[in-house]
DNA sequence: TTTCAGTTGGGTAATTAGGGAC
DNA sequence: TTTGTCCTAATTACCCAACTGA
């Protein structure tokens, strides 16, 4: 039931990822991470799916090369709960 | 029908969000989140409620009534439904 | 009754969102 | 194509002291 896993803020991911936090935003917005919002509008990212990029094993398609395209998901699909809606 | 009323602190639902307990506090003084006050004027938050929220089904009802500002209404309704899924 | 963790309220800094361009 | 930086506005976080709830 319960996911079980923090939350981390765009900053946290960001400083995990060595990248900025406008960039982890784009990564929301495109649906490259799930993302949960709060009332107010920040997001808020699950611990366990940005370990699991951290690792690479976001996608096993490790074909290196250009193997990835921009073939990430089309949803933002965080994982067992519903997509969020993405509508600003 | 349990849908699981039990009544959240704002610290709980702060821990969930992953939000200080002040902001889920500005959440329901703003009326974002349904809150029920206490005789002696603490907060409670309804756990269905709040766990709708988290998923990131706030609310996918078919309402095309977007472009609405921030509801600035005291309303602080306490019903069963979620309240509004209105950013800005 | 007292104790103590949690909550409330106001005020001020820090972070974040969104857009648009390089 | 992706990332970083610019701007403004909104949201959130931390500071304090005082009150409530169990």
């Amino acid at each position: 039931m319960d996911t079980g896993d923090r939350l981390l803020t765009p900053g946290e991911v960001a400083a995990l990822f060595r990248v900025d936090p406008k960039t982890v935003t784009r990564w929301a917005a495109a649906g490259r991470i799930g993302s949960i919002r709060t009332p107010g509008g920040h997001r808020r990212f699950r611990e366990s799916e940005v370990r699991a990029l951290l690792e690479g094993e976001g996608m096993l398609d490790e074909t290196d090369d250009m193997g990835r395209s921009r073939n990430a998901g089309p949803a933002a699909s965080t994982g067992p709960g519903p997509a969020n809606a993405g509508m600003y």
